[in-house]
DNA sequence: GCCAACGTTGGC
DNA sequence: GCCAACGTTGGC
């Protein structure tokens, strides 16, 4: 049974076309444990993902992406002049995992925060918990399956 | 740009 | 182990 996934990202920083024009993108950057634990131990390759655009002027969901690898050590954490290096994580002991992610598409319109917020049938989701502000976070299967007739 | 909510750090 | 201070996230 594959899990299905949220996984947020600015779009100024990483947008959904950034992700179709690269088709593969290592999702380095992540520092919250909580969300390197869902890469590490939940996700398995293929498990599919929304595509999440947050901090811009319409929040919501813009696309699918899938899990193309096992989650492996985020080499941003070992480069000093990377804005994600981590002083305390060592090769050795690599403290933040990832995993790469391949477009899969881009939705024919955003699914916007506002309207999965009034969405009785998603009462419960994580992303629209109040003060939720995990990046990288499971979607129920039912969940995914009615945000999916949205579109 | 503001600020509420949350996670992390570090003194004690 | 508590908790205040600080930094970050992300909607608005």
């Amino acid at each position: 049974m594959k899990n299905h996934w949220l996984m947020k990202s600015e779009p100024d920083a990483f947008s959904i076309d950034d992700l179709k024009r690269k088709k593969h993108e290592a999702w380095d950057g992540v520092r919250n444990y909580q969300a390197r634990n869902y890469m590490r131990d939940g996700m398995r390759v293929g498990d599919k993902v929304f595509f999440y655009h947050s901090n811009c002027a319409e929040p919501g969901i813009v696309g699918i992406a899938e899990v193309a690898t096992d989650a492996y050590p985020d080499p941003s954490q070992f480069d000093p002049k990377s804005k994600y290096f981590d002083a305390g994580s060592s090769r050795d002991n690599p403290r933040w995992m990832l995993v790469d992610v391949k477009f899969v598409k881009k939705l024919k319109r955003t699914i916007t925060l506002k309207e999965l917020q009034a969405d009785p049938e998603l009462d419960g989701m994580v992303l629209v918990r109040k003060g939720s502000r995990l990046s990288v976070q499971p979607v129920e299967a039912a969940h995914w399956q009615h945000i999916l007739t949205l579109e």
